[in-house]
DNA sequence: GTTTTTGCACTTTTT
DNA sequence: GTGCAAAAAC
C-alpha cells in the first residue's frame, strides 16, 4: 500500500491494517510494538478516523509524549488524539464529568507521600497509639488496600478478611473526602464509576461513545480496574486494541493481572491475534540467554523469539569480591566503552532496587563519567518543591488539609503542633476542613482567641495568592516565594544543602513559566496535575550525552545497546522480600527477563561475593537464574580493575561448582531451619530433588509453602 | 514553641 | 550509612 507499511514483516502489516473489532497484539521485546502501534494509529486516521475520536493509553506520560512524536512525524495531527496514562486520563475525566463519580472537580491528587501520612493518622487513631507504633501497620495495611483497589473491590471486601484493615480503609478514606482530595487509586475507581453506569446519572460526556477507537500499551501491566475502564470505553464500537506480553509482566504487586489477556479472549472471542516474534533489537547470544531464563517459568505460554541479528558476542558474567569492587568494574567497562567509542547514552546500568545506585554513580562520576538517574530522589520530593507546591494546592482546593498542615508553619510563624491540633479536633466536629476554619470561616474554634492573631495574617497570605493565581502559574509560584520570604528562610535555616535548595525553588518558577508558555488556557489544577502524575521514567531523556542508572522497572520500554545488570545475586533477583510461591519467583524471573531484554549488543551480568546491604556487609550467593541461563563467557576475580568486555573469555557453565549441588531430601517430622524465618517443622512433601514443595510450620505458627531449591533449609538435630 | 540531639528502622519494584 | 521521628534541651 503505502509508505506506512514499507519495511514491515507480514504479522506487523496484519497489526496495522487490522479494520474494526477487536486485536490482540502479542509482541515479545523488540518486536517492533511501537512502530506497530504508531504506525496502525496513523493507518487508522489516514483511513478516515476522527482523530478527535482516538485514545491510546500508554503506561507512562513519557511513552505518551514518545507516541505522539512519531505519529506527528507521519503527519498524523497527533495533537487532537487523546495520549496519556490511565491515571492522567482519569484526573482529566474527573475533572470534567467528576461530579457523576460524586467527587468535586476541583480535588487534590494526594500522592503516595500525603496518602502514607493521612493512613498513619488513622491507623494511630483506631489503635489508639503513637505515629510510630502505627507507621509497620500502616504501611502493610496501605498495600492491601491500594491492592483491593485496583481489584476493583470494596472496603467491605476488604472487611471480611481483615476487620481492623477494613476500618482503617473507612477512616482514611472519610479524611480524604473531607479534603476533598483523591489518591492515585481513587483516579481509576472513581473514573470507573464516571465512565460505567451506577453513579448519578448527570454526566456531562457519554464516554461509552466518545471514542470510536482505543488502543492499551503493556496491556499485561493492566490491573482490573483499569481494564474496566477500557472495556466500558468502547462498549459502542469494540474497536480496542491492546498490545503486550505476558512475558514482561512486572507490576502484579501493583494489582497487574497477567490473566487479563486471557479474559480478553473469552471477553472478544472474535478478538484477531497478532503474534510478534521476531526480534529485531537484541544479538542471538543476548536472546537465546533471555529466553533460556524465561523458559523456566511454568505457568505461561510456549513463546520463541527468533534473532533477525546475528550471534553476536556472548553474555558475560562478572564476579567481584565486593560491592565496591563490583562498581569499580563496571565503571572501567563503561570507561572503556566510551575510550571505544561508543556514546555514554547507550550505556546502562540496571538495579533491582534504588537503593544499589550509590557506588555505581560513584564509580561514573570518578571517571567523569555523565550519567542520568531514573527512579530515586526525584525533584518533585524534594522538600523545599513539595512546600511550594503545597502552597499552590492549597490555592486550587481551600479544603486541602494535608499541604495546610505541611506549610501553615513554614516558614515558621510561631503556629504550633497545638494550635494545628484544635484546629483538627475543631474541624471534626464541625466538618469544616482545618485550612477554611484557619481562615475564619465558620465559628471560631473557642480557646483559641489567641492563635487568631498568628493566624489571621496566614489567611490574609493565602488570600493574596489567590489573587494572583490569576496571572498565570509562574506568577503565583513566585508569589508564595516572595510573599513567604522563602528564599531568605532557606538561607537561614540549611547550612550547607540551603544553595542547592534555593536552586531548587528557582527550578520550579521555571518550569511553572514553561507550563505557562506551552499551556493554552489551562490552570494550576492542570499543572498540578501533571506534575503529581510525573513518573520516574518521564524524566529520562534518550538524546542526553550520558549513561544511565536505573531501576529494572523503569528500564520497561527502553533499549540500550550496553546493558550491565548489577547485582544478580540471590536476594536481590528473587528479591529477599519476595516470597517462595510460585507467581512471585516468576514474577522476578520475568524482571530478569525485561531487564537482559533492554541489550542490543552487549550485556554484562555482575554479582559480587559480599555486600554491604542496610548496614552490614552480607555475603551473597549468585542469583538461582544465572544458572538457568546456563553458560556465559566468565570473567574471573573481578578485583582487576580493567574492562571486562575486552577480556577474553571462553565458555563456561556459570558457577563451576553449583553453589548447593545436592538438596537435601525432607520428609514431614524432620526438624529444619531457615535463613530468614528460622526454625520450624517440616509438615508436608510434594515432589523431590531441587523442584520438590515443603511446607514448613514456622514457630510463630506460620505455615509457608517453600521450594527447596531456593529456600536454603538447613536440618537441625533439636528445635531451635 | 523552637532547636538540637539521640535513637531507630530501614531498603523492593511505581502510577 | 541514612533519614526521619520522638525526646531533650533551649
Amino acid at each position: 500500500m503505502d509508505e506506512l507499511l514499507r519495511d514491515l514483516n507480514p504479522e506487523q502489516i496484519e497489526a496495522v491494517t487490522h479494520g474494526a473489532g477487536p486485536l490482540l497484539i502479542l509482541a515479545g521485546p523488540g518486536t517492533g510494538k511501537t512502530r506497530v502501534v504508531t504506525r496502525r494509529v496513523a493507518h487508522l486516521v489516514r483511513s478516515g478516523a476522527d482523530p478527535r475520536r482516538l485514545l491510546a493509553i500508554t503506561f507512562t506520560n513519557k511513552a505518551a509524549g514518545e507516541m505522539r512524536e512519531r505519529t506527528a512525524a507521519l503527519d498524523v495531527p497527533s495533537g487532537e488524539i487523546t495520549m496519556a496514562t490511565f491515571h492522567a486520563f482519569a484526573a482529566r475525566l474527573l475533572r470534567v464529568d467528576g461530579r457523576a463519580a460524586g467527587i468535586d472537580p476541583s480535588f487534590s491528587i494526594v500522592d503516595e507521600d500525603d496518602r502514607s501520612a493521612l493512613l498513619r493518622a488513622a491507623v494511630a487513631e483506631l489503635m489508639g497509639t503513637g505515629a510510630d507504633a502505627a507507621r509497620k501497620t500502616a504501611a502493610e495495611v496501605s498495600r492491601r488496600i491500594s491492592f483491593f483497589k485496583n481489584a476493583g473491590k470494596g472496603a467491605e471486601d476488604l472487611e471480611r478478611e481483615d476487620p481492623f484493615a477494613g476500618r482503617v480503609w473507612r477512616e482514611y478514606e472519610a479524611r480524604l473526602r473531607a479534603m476533598n482530595g483523591v489518591d492515585f487509586d481513587d483516579l481509576l475507581v472513581l473514573a470507573e464509576k464516571a465512565v460505567s453506569g451506577g453513579g448519578p446519572g448527570d454526566r456531562r460526556v457519554d464516554w461509552r461513545a466518545a471514542y470510536d477507537h482505543v488502543l492499551v500499551d503493556e496491556y499485561q501491566d493492566v490491573n482490573a480496574l483499569q481494564y474496566r475502564i477500557a472495556r466500558a470505553l468502547c462498549a459502542r464500537t469494540r474497536n480496542l486494541c491492546v498490545t503486550g506480553d505476558p512475558d514482561q509482566s512486572i507490576y502484579r504487586w501493583r494489582g497487574a493481572d497477567v490473566e487479563n489477556i486471557l479474559s480478553f479472549e473469552r471477553d472478544f472471542p472474535d478478538a484477531r491475534v497478532v503474534r510478534l516474534v521476531r526480534n529485531y533489537r537484541s544479538t542471538g547470544a543476548i536472546l537465546r540467554a533471555a529466553d533460556r531464563l524465561i523458559a523456566n517459568n511454568v505457568r505461561r505460554k510456549e513463546k520463541t523469539l527468533t534473532a533477525m541479528k546475528g550471534e553476536g558476542e556472548p553474555v558475560r558474567l562478572l564476579s567481584s569480591g565486593d560491592d565496591r569492587d563490583e562498581a569499580e568494574s563496571i565503571g572501567a567497562a563503561a570507561a572503556a566503552e566510551i575510550a571505544s567509542g561508543r556514546a555514554p547514552s547507550d550505556i546502562a546500568i540496571l538495579v533491582r532496587t534504588a537503593a544499589q545506585t550509590r557506588l555505581l554513580e560513584q564509580s561514573l562520576a570518578a571517571r567523569g563519567i555523565a550519567y542520568a538517574l531514573v527512579g530515586g530522589a526525584r525533584f518533585w520530593d524534594r522538600r523545599e518543591v513539595r512546600d511550594v507546591i503545597a502552597y499552590l494546592r492549597l490555592v486550587a482546593n481551600p479544603r486541602d488539609s494535608v499541604s495546610f498542615e505541611r506549610i501553615v508553619n513554614v516558614p515558621r510563624r510561631g503556629i504550633g503542633e497545638k494550635t494545628v491540633e484544635a484546629l483538627r479536633a475543631h474541624a471534626a466536629r464541625t466538618g469544616i476542613p482545618a485550612p477554611e476554619l484557619a481562615r475564619g470561616r465558620g465559628p471560631w474554634p473557642e480557646g483559641l482567641a489567641r492563635e487568631r492573631a498568628k493566624l489571621a495574617p496566614f489567611a490574609r497570605l493565602i488570600a493574596r495568592l489567590e489573587a494572583s493565581a490569576a496571572a498565570g502559574v509562574a506568577a503565583l509560584v513566585r508569589a508564595v516565594i516572595d510573599e513567604t520570604r522563602y528564599e531568605a528562610w532557606l538561607a537561614e535555616s540549611e547550612g550547607p544543602s540551603a544553595d542547592e535548595r534555593i536552586e531548587n525553588v528557582r527550578e520550579l518558577v521555571n518550569d511553572a513559566a514553561q507550563f505557562d508558555r506551552e499551556g493554552e488556557g489551562r490552570g494550576l489544577n492542570e499543572y498540578l496535575e501533571t506534575r503529581a502524575l510525573a513518573g520516574d521514567a518521564d524524566s529520562y531523556d534518550p538524546a542526553a550525552p550520558r549513561a544511565t542508572i536505573l531501576t529494572m522497572h523503569a528500564a520497561k520500554g527502553l533499549e540500550f545497546p550496553v546493558v550491565v545488570v548489577a547485582g544478580a545475586e540471590e536476594g536481590f533477583l528473587p528479591h529477599a522480600r519476595s516470597s517462595d510461591r510460585i507467581e512471585e519467583i516468576e514474577e522476578e524471573r520475568r524482571l530478569l527477563f525485561v531487564a537482559m531484554t533492554r541489550a542490543k549488543d552487549r550485556l554484562l551480568l555482575s554479582w559480587a561475593e559480599r555486600r554491604a546491604v542496610a548496614g552490614t556487609i552480607l555475603p551473597r550467593v549468585p542469583s538461582p537464574f544465572l544458572r538457568e541461563i546456563g553458560p556465559v563467557a566468565e570473567d574471573g576475580g573481578g578485583r582487576r580493575r580493567d574492562d571486562p568486555f575486552s577480556r577474553p573469555g571462553e565458555d563456561l557453565f556459570f558457577g563451576r561448582e553449583p553453589a548447593p549441588s545436592h538438596y537435601p531430601a525432607f520428609s514431614a517430622g524432620d526438624l529444619v531451619r531457615h535463613s530468614f524465618y528460622g526454625p520450624g517443622t517440616i509438615t508436608a512433601v510434594r515432589g523431590s530433588g531441587p523442584e520438590a514443595k515443603v511446607t514448613v510450620r514456622f514457630r510463630d505458627g506460620a505455615e509457608k509453602q517453600l521450594i527447596v531449591e531456593f529456600a536454603k533449609l538447613v536440618r537441625v538435630a533439636a528445635p531451635g
